[in-house]
DNA sequence: CTTCCCTAATCC
DNA sequence: GGATTAGGGAAG
């Protein structure tokens, strides 16, 4: 409290320049007289104050308030000020964490379907066998029984070809999504 | 009332 | 040009 005084030195540092320049005052002019930086040593009052507790009670207002020689007000609008600074921040980490698992997920995606193409090819060198074999095993008229159960309705059953145009048109849009929401402000 | 949001004004 | 201080309005 007594450094108050002391650090009330230099409390409003500069004032609009009435003179020469232009000061137009936003919508309102209130009088005449606003606006400037404050002291390192006021910021670092809030700012531990704000380490605190991130929103004030009016009456720690009022007490930061006279101990750094400022406005309630002022205060209180650092206050709002720091919280927003705060809650950009928070959210761009955020979004950088997001960004970093959703790139772990596109590559998991991409080994995922790499794999499946693998083992759709096994499929197919699987059937191919099963096919030779019965053939050799029944002789060339005999495989008339499982034919008719054969291989080629099983593939259609389990829709093989336009499972794979589906995943081609998946994939296809899940890039466009990537490219999207990398880039979501075009930075 | 207070807080949040948008954004103008200002400083560096 | 980005960071900071403020004004004004909406929402709670």
């Amino acid at each position: 409290m007594s450094e108050a005084s002391l650090l009330a030195s230099q409390l409003w540092s500069q004032m609009p320049r009435v003179g020469g320049t232009r000061t137009r005052r936003r919508r309102k002019a209130k009088g005449d007289a606003k606006k400037r930086r404050l002291s390192d040593e006021q910021v670092r009052f809030l700012e531990m104050s704000f380490s605190d507790e991130r929103k004030l009670a009016s009456g720690r207002k009022a007490h930061l308030a006279a101990a750094i020689g400022l406005d309630g007000k002022q205060v209180a609008v650092w206050f709002q000020n720091r919280r927003a600074r705060h809650k950009n921040k928070q959210l761009e980490e955020a979004y950088l964490k997001l960004k970093l698992e959703h790139e772990a997920v596109v590559i998991e995606k991409c080994h995922l379907e790499n794999e499946v193409l693998q083992l759709k090819e096994k499929l197919l060198e699987a059937e191919e066998e099963i096919r030779k074999l019965s053939w050799s095993v029944n002789g060339g008229n005999l495989g008339s029984s499982f034919s008719t159960v054969g291989l080629q309705p099983t593939l259609g059953e389990f829709g093989m070809e336009e499972e794979a145009e589906l995943a081609i048109t998946d994939e296809y849009d899940f890039h466009n999504y990537t490219m999207e929401w990398t880039n979501p402000y075009g930075i």
